[in-house]
DNA sequence: CCAGACATGTAAACAGTTACATGATTAG
DNA sequence: CTAATCATGTAACTGTTTACATGTCTGG
């Protein structure tokens, strides 16, 4: 999975701007993929000259012009291609984690901080998503469901977890006095 | 937080070749952190150019001969200087997620294979990371404790979600016949 | 005899981010 | 007047993977 089958994704209900596309990253992909203009626009480039999409400029007054993309029958087949291909494994990057493995090597008001942090973005997720999900949930398929639930179910568990993580750093200091 | 920086807190208790570094990536950081022979080799070599760590040549009879680096002054500090920046959000990249929120372009047969997959791999992941957390546990700081039950925690809640959703998929079709 | 562990390294390719450049409109 | 939204695009850079190259030893 690239940013190519993703964007090919998008593209199959409706047509969509560059821009547009990245309002869909930042939304309802979130938290399970992202991708910046700078890949984005390139890409886009380069499936129109590959002949996977192709270009409609849409003039606008009061704002700038829209480049939007439809995807051709070329492009539904790479889709499909993508699909039938085997599932890559998750890729996570956690630094928040790996602050956590090297706790040692720092202050304890540190870590302290870090989970602070940890518990407040975490809620910002969830209630993120919590509304997301109430909002979208009308008009979303079966599998968009599960997609969803697992996020919020990943963020609850991570929440839970932090929440447990600062009791327990703060027994330990409570302990070593 | 990128591999330089995770390579100086693996070396900042004991000295490490190239090969026992990737041993960890894919044991102990597997559920947060990976990278390859082909980063690990040459970022090794750019570290020592740049002083923070020094090489030393093991010769090994049976066995091809080590390389093992050693985290220098400079690289300490280098280390401390990446536990003072900002923590970087987490970066997921769920290929699985995907086919999930785009499952409406394919037929309900391949959605219960790629639950079933997932379900599978679910199962395994729990059971390598509770082994893990049996066996590193006494030597384990309370830091390294909340990474490893965060993973665990996540782990978990993805497989009763992935459950969940496929009972959801079997009714669902039993449903529509 | 063959697969897998042990061990290092390089080159080509790929994917992606960040920062810059441009510029109108709208809301506070 | 300032920040945010809308909108596109490029160039330089960074980071990383994949595939190749090489070779021994051990266990089944």
């Amino acid at each position: 999975m690239n940013s190519q089958d993703v964007i090919l994704g998008v593209l199959m209900k409706r047509k969509l701007s560059g821009y547009d596309i990245k309002q869909l990253f930042e939304t309802i992909f979130s938290y399970f993929y992202n991708a910046s203009f700078g890949t984005i626009y390139p890409t886009l480039a380069k499936m129109e000259k590959e002949g996977l999409i192709s270009k409609e400029s849409i003039i606008q007054e009061g704002k700038p012009n829209k480049n939007v993309f439809t995807i051709t029958e070329e492009g539904k087949r790479r889709f499909a291609a993508y699909i039938a291909s085997p599932i890559t494994p998750n890729e996570l990057k956690s630094d928040f984690m790996m602050r956590m493995f090297f706790g040692e090597y720092t202050e304890a008001d540190q870590i302290k901080e870090w989970l602070e942090l940890g518990i407040q973005e975490q809620e910002a997720e969830l209630h993120k998503l919590r509304e997301d999900y109430k909002r979208y949930k009308p008009g979303m398929s079966v599998t968009q469901e599960i997609c969803i639930r697992i996020g919020l179910a990943q963020v609850e568990a991570t929440l839970l977890s932090l929440q447990e993580g600062y009791k327990r750093v703060l027994a330990k200091e409570a302990d070593n006095q």
